[in-house]
DNA sequence: ATGACGATTTACT
DNA sequence: GTAAATCGTCATA
């Protein structure tokens, strides 16, 4: 009995995954042994080769997005404006480049390290809300980098996903996705989703 | 070989 | 609100 999530689990299609997401739990382990984790309060989902937003559109198959193409539950972690990482979790089946991005965290264990890893591009006393709450922000406070695209997270050491709490369908608001304007009407689609009121959310 | 740009963050007016 | 930071990636040539 484990608490991490399985295979199974990150089958699914990108939309589901990305709410089912939502209240799990995203544990980093450092080389010593140290446990630094946050509670999942918004992601969005990238549907793939029909989805003009997403790096895979057009069945584009790329050095950078080949992750996407892996079975469901590897990491996806990719480098963007010169400096930032963003972190995704691979939805669907080998070859079918779906991915979730997680966006946002809500600090559970370890946020003396977050404020830390943080500090390198923040100015002191960030609070909380401000810890994990954006893509690259959250791989900021985790260290997530280049290192860990493509881990398969059911079996990885230093990197995967606990049952967190339980979050009710009714307690899930969707939106448009964030930073995707130029993709037209697939800018628009709700495919992104966080916890209701959660102060930890990106915006 | 070159050039445009990005699933962002931060600082500043 | 706007703009700078900063460079790997990819399409084009």
């Amino acid at each position: 009995m484990t608490l991490r999530f399985t295979r199974r689990f990150s089958r699914a299609d990108s939309a589901s995954l990305a709410r089912r997401l939502l209240g799990q739990r995203l544990v980093r382990m450092l080389d010593d042994g140290s446990r630094i984790a946050g509670i999942i309060v918004e992601t969005e989902a990238y549907l793939g080769e029909v989805d003009r937003a997403a790096h895979s559109f057009g069945g584009r198959r790329t050095p950078r997005n080949e992750a996407m193409y892996a079975e469901g539950g590897a990491a996806y972690v990719y480098f963007t404006y010169g400096l930032h990482f963003c972190f995704n979790v691979v939805a669907g089946r080998t070859d079918e480049p779906i991915a979730v991005l997680v966006r946002a965290l809500e600090p559970a264990e370890g946020s003396e390290f977050m404020r830390a890893f943080r500090a390198r591009r923040a100015s002191e006393g960030l609070p909380d809300t401000l810890l994990c709450s954006g893509p690259a922000r959250l791989c900021q406070a985790l260290a997530i980098d280049r290192s860990h695209n493509g881990l398969d997270l059911t079996e990885s050491d230093h990197l995967w996903i606990e049952r967190g709490r339980r979050v009710p369908p009714a307690a899930i608001a969707a939106g448009p996705r964030i930073g995707i304007d130029s993709a037209g009407v697939w800018a628009r689609k709700p495919l992104r989703f966080w916890i209701a009121g959660n102060p930890h959310v990106s915006r």
